[in-house]
DNA sequence: ATCAATCATGATAATAATTATCATTATCAT
DNA sequence: ATGATAATGATAATTATTATCATGATTGAT
């Protein structure tokens, strides 16, 4: 009977929030279906807008202050592609992944490559380092996009 | 009798600039000199700091402003590991790499790998993409900092 | 060398995304 | 209910970078 995602959320967020000093919150709940629903890879102010529609009463400094939180208890994923603005999207469930970044429509895929990542450790490890995270962005032209 | 870098550097920006509309620059060249003997990944603000001890008349605009033109012609390459800060680095002559950073203190390792750069453009193609660019960035701890 | 056109530059204002501040409100354990 | 403290909105502050603009340097033609 899967619980849905939104579930599944809520749970790992009441967990997180229960394990600090932190406090529950009805705006959290609006601004995560938000996200959910949009399934796409958002900037905090278009975040802002969408979450607007139901509570014209939630602030900019909260939706960053809610999106730093999701991305702490895995909710939510964060993606810098060109070192100015950051977008979220939903990682719950999802695998780790990378993406291929269209540079004409700004379409987003993710993509996974199981012998990337290993090659990632190998290279890590010839050089004395221990790997804790990493990055992959891959930039081109969408087929759409190259009509 | 292989030219030195600096002298292979300012040939390349000689021919940049006489194919297009701009015009010689004494400072140009103390911050190319400043940019190769330090052969490091330095962000604006630290190169000023370099140069000015040369020149102390070169404002932070120019060192923008020739960065730029540097990577524009190939000379040096930008990194932006946190979303905030942009480090520039002599890119001349050497093939393309990826970086490996560690996230204590700093050091940052150049790597290669043919076999993800080609299991990349498999990725992309599999994918309706042609691929342009990319950005691969992996995070860990040095042995330095394993002690 | 003179001159005019235009690029380069420094100082500084502007920008833009994000974070900090702070007064007010909401949550929660007692 | 009450007291402690977290959450929030409005907005000021921050920070890296870019734009503006008046001034100086370079070039190519006279
Ligand atoms: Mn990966
Ligand atoms: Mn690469
Ligand atoms: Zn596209
Ligand atoms: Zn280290």
């Amino acid at each position: 009977m899967n619980k849905d995602e939104f579930t599944r959320a809520t749970d790992i967020l009441n967990d997180y929030i229960q394990s600090r000093p932190l406090k529950y919150s009805e705006k959290r709940l609006v601004i995560l279906r938000a996200l959910l629903d949009s399934n796409r890879h958002l900037t905090a102010e278009e975040l802002h807008s969408i979450v607007k529609d139901k509570d014209a009463s939630i602030g900019i400094a909260t939706i960053y202050r809610t999106l730093r939180l999701f991305t702490e208890c895995g909710i939510s994923g964060e993606l810098t592609l060109d070192g100015s603005t950051t977008r979220y999207y939903p990682a719950l469930g999802k695998a780790h992944h990378d993406h291929l970044i269209c540079i004409k429509c700004g379409k987003v895929v993710n993509i996974v490559s199981p012998g990337i990542e290993k090659t990632q450790e190998k290279l890590a490890r010839e050089n004395g380092f221990t790997l804790e995270s990493h990055r992959l962005d891959l930039f081109g032209i969408c087929s759409d996009c190259q009509k």
